[in-house]
DNA sequence: TAAACATATGAGCAAGTATTCATATATAGA
DNA sequence: TCTATATATGAATACTTGCTCATATGTTTA
């Protein structure tokens, strides 16, 4: 087929290794499927919502509470619960006038924790030495 | 202290549980550490990020390779590859003209398998249906 | 029912980011 | 050395996103 050639001209650049291409091409991920995992990842790709659950993962808060933890405004906090909620991330339940959030399953908790490990795993490399994973929390 | 009061102006709420808040506080994850790991989870919170990433977790590839599987232009994914290799998630080996680029540990595959193996975790919840484990490639 | 309170939400703004375009750098070969 | 090729990069732009402010919703209690 001329895809290649297309291909050609999108990327302005010669074909180097044809055979490797065609073989990855072949395996791709699609597109739909990138996107969904882009999207999950990016829930984790903001310090606030890290911070959120990682409070969450200790305990069960309302978002009065989350919001004093974190120093935040309530609205601030409402938001981004409603994206990690949207995400599936945490669940809520409501007693009255109150909603308590807590984590959704311990599949999250687990990449949460991956995250978690690879900040000790970047000691010598991108943080400063003096970071340890014994010493994850403020003083 | 009064530290309380402060909080409670800023956030606009007051306190309804004073001993998880402060539990939660004594405990909470240093502010640098969840920028660091929002960094981190950043990298892989984009679709044309973790479509490299896939395809050089199947091979290791040119910039000009990768320009034709992904189908964009080589500018775009020279850009990219420089944040993953500034944030240590692939690597470069230079001979001749050519940079080839691959996956820098197996650390970094490690979080990046998690992820897919969220996509299948997600069937009857965000996505429809028909997406399964089984199909992650497209046809 | 009215007031108080906890939470949710829409609009707007400022900051961040992915891509494009033009161009620079580096290397190989004529 | 001159040209072609592979990659890198700076600036500009369009788009995304996190927060604020004002306000709405829902619930309790006086």
């Amino acid at each position: 087929m001329m895809s290649d050639a297309i291909d050609k001209d999108r990327c302005g650049c010669n074909i180097i290794h044809e055979e490797a291409v065609s073989e990855v091409e072949d395996q791709m991920i699609a597109d739909e499927h990138a996107q969904a995992m882009a999207v999950f990842f990016k829930v984790f790709g903001d310090a606030t919502r890290l911070k959120i659950l990682y409070a969450l993962n200790l305990k069960e808060l309302c978002v009065c509470d989350l919001s004093i933890v974190l120093g935040m405004t309530q609205s601030a906090i409402s938001h981004q619960l409603k994206m990690l909620r949207t995400n599936r991330v945490v669940k809520s339940r409501k007693e009255g006038k109150v909603v308590y959030y807590s984590m959704d399953d311990d599949h999250i908790r687990r990449i949460f924790d991956q995250g978690l490990a690879h900040l000790s795993h970047l000691d010598d490399r991108t943080l400063p030495k003096e970071m340890t994973s014994d010493e994850l929390t403020s003083p």
